[in-house]
DNA sequence: ATTTGTGAACGCATTCACAGCT
DNA sequence: AGCTGTGAATGCGTTCACAAAT
């Protein structure tokens, strides 16, 4: 019993879910794949097959109702409530997501930044989260339901963070540091290593300035 | 004349490089497939499919020589030498990461970030980096032989400063907001999108704590 | 004995093509 | 006619298994 719907198609419904957003703002009632399609730069049949792993709500002729879409997928992808997260990591990453306007507050709400450090211990961020001591970490994950972490701290210090994460009852992750940090089974860690980012965009400037002799030449 | 190296394979080098340079600053001369596997939690057969695609530079009963992988692997990314990088949007994400100390500054060097604000306009970042008015991008680019742009403004803005910086000649951009941008062919734009990620960990939560009747019950 | 390099097998995800509704 | 839902086909990436090399 892995994951019922497959990595990818959840990513996508991410995609579907804020494009249904600004339709619903825009006061579209339905849409087709086709049009989903487009906006997100994919293929009409990959939309629907996304759609269709949760039975068939989409009416054929018209397409799909906007609103009722949007619930579904927001159920789905657990953003039907406000999910509470944690920043352990008050740096300049830590804070600047801790105020990123981008998590609207209303599916994702920062409760806490936590750090080490005395001079950050006690203040808060421009938007007004409280920095507090790691050692505050698993009482507010306790007390606040908190869901979800996010690990802001240097390469070093981050397998640390993550299994106090871990002891404090998180089960879901997300790591800035530039390491793959392990973790029980039953903790999902997902990396965003922003230099694996970078460094896949000039692989392909490298491999348009220099096309190298391909090894198979006959 | 597409990729010719499939993208998992580059991010999984920008890995291998990491390592590599851990295996030698701890004085180790040669790596197996099995070994650089086992610490990026990877398959050994995966490892060496990687680094075929390059010509055979392992030696068979031995494994791979450290610091010859990594100038090549370098060399693959373009990381042979330092790219230069700029920042549009001298928000908290845009400072945070002109700020990063993961970028060591061998390989990527952040040269200014841009804004329009006149409070942020001719200020620094903490770490010195000179904060520009948006119109001397073009020029700063040329000047300075920028290569990489980051994308790190609201999303309303977004499409507009991808305009910008494919105008001022940048073939390759990290996009911030949450929009994904059209860009000629030419140009490569990557998204890292905050709010995707954290959707695909919430959905982990949600479909554990609801394992909902699959459809297909026969 | 050990480890690479690689064809073959496998599995997963995307795309196609069309039957089935509205 | 228009659009969904889906089996079939395709393509791609991973893993297996083993021959070749040191």
């Amino acid at each position: 019993m892995a994951r019922r719907v497959p990595s990818p198609t959840t990513r996508r419904l991410s995609l579907y879910l804020r494009v249904l957003a600004e339709l619903s703002e825009a006061g579209e009632s339905t849409v087709s794949s086709r049009e989903l399609a487009a906006t997100c730069d994919l293929n009409p049949s990959q939309v629907r097959k996304d759609l269709a792993h949760f039975g068939g709500f989409g009416k054929r002729g018209v397409g799909y109702e906007v609103s009722e879409l949007r619930e579904v997928i927001a159920k789905i992808l657990g953003v039907d409530r406000t999910q509470r997260v944690v920043i352990v990591g008050a740096g300049n990453l830590g804070t600047a997501l801790g105020d990123y306007q981008g998590f609207d507050g209303r599916s994702f709400e920062i409760v806490a930044l936590f750090d080490v450090s005395d001079d950050k211990v006690g203040t808060r961020t421009r938007s007004g989260r409280p920095v507090l001591h790691v050692n505050e970490l698993e009482r507010t994950v306790r007390e606040q339901e908190v869901a979800l972490g996010i690990v802001a701290v240097p390469a070093a210090s981050a397998q640390r963070v993550v299994d106090q994460l871990a002891a404090a009852g998180l089960r879901a992750i997300l790591n800035f540091a530039p390491v793959r940090p392990v973790a029980p089974p039953e903790v999902t860690v997902q990396s965003v290593d922003l230099k694996v980012e970078l460094e896949s965009l000039t692989s392909l400037l490298a491999e348009r300035s220099a096309p190298p002799p391909d090894p198979d030449a006959d």
